[in-house]
DNA sequence: CTGTATCCGTGTGGATACTG
DNA sequence: CAGTATCCACACGGATACAG
């Protein structure tokens, strides 16, 4: 049976879409390399179940490469494969359409902010 | 109590987030204003409830203009407000992402297929 | 440090019937 | 034609505990 879509959007939310894919897939977009415990502090609201199921499936279509070391402690990478990396502008989009909203919603007096724990870390 | 971001993605996830708002709003990129109708035909999976719960939603944050018209039988339009315009870099990255990704699946003997019911119409 | 397993609440979303 | 109101299932996702 033939899976069918109507708008080329559809398929884009069935692979990087749901609550947490496009905020980890932005971060990789952004670190170029990330351990899982960068993870959850890049991302404080997500659990641990979901930070592993998210880069599962994301690894599954192949959009997120994972690495492990045999090292002690583990050390597990995550990357951004070549056909991930294809996803930069609409991370990017997405990333700055969501800054402006949120300076949007300033200028507004909603008490809202951006915490940019994000860049420059190096 | 301030609600706080930590990249600008996330914004960006709860106001056009989940499964419908996306291919709503990709649809109004395209055809600048819809009859309630026409949205049930360009997005045959979506149930009654939904359409008009996401199309409150995304008018509630200002996006979506809704339009009534006192005539018999009724007529509804939505369209794009000013502000969901802003969108438009967002929406056509998240769709042609989209038609290429369903473009590689098929080079990959996949059974899927992108139905373009949606331009040309006229 | 990284990852699995389990339990369980809740929101999302579907089906149906009904109103203006 | 457009929209509301219920009822209800299920998967999404959180909390916790445990394992390599």
């Amino acid at each position: 049976m033939q899976k069918t879509y109507n708008i080329g959007v559809e398929a884009t939310i069935e692979v990087i879409g749901g609550k947490w894919k496009p905020v980890i897939l932005c971060h990789l977009n952004h670190h170029a390399t990330i351990r899982t415990n960068e993870f959850r502090r890049l991302i404080p609201g997500i659990s641990q179940k979901m930070l592993t199921s998210q880069l599962r499936e994301l690894e599954q279509v192949g959009l997120v490469k994972r690495t492990v070391y045999n090292e002690v402690p583990p050390r597990v990478e995550y990357s951004l494969t070549e056909y991930g990396k294809e996803l930069e502008p609409v991370l990017n989009v997405l990333c700055t359409w969501g800054e402006n909203h949120i300076e949007k919603r300033i200028l507004d007096g909603e008490d809202v902010c951006l915490i940019k724990s994000d860049n420059e870390i190096a």
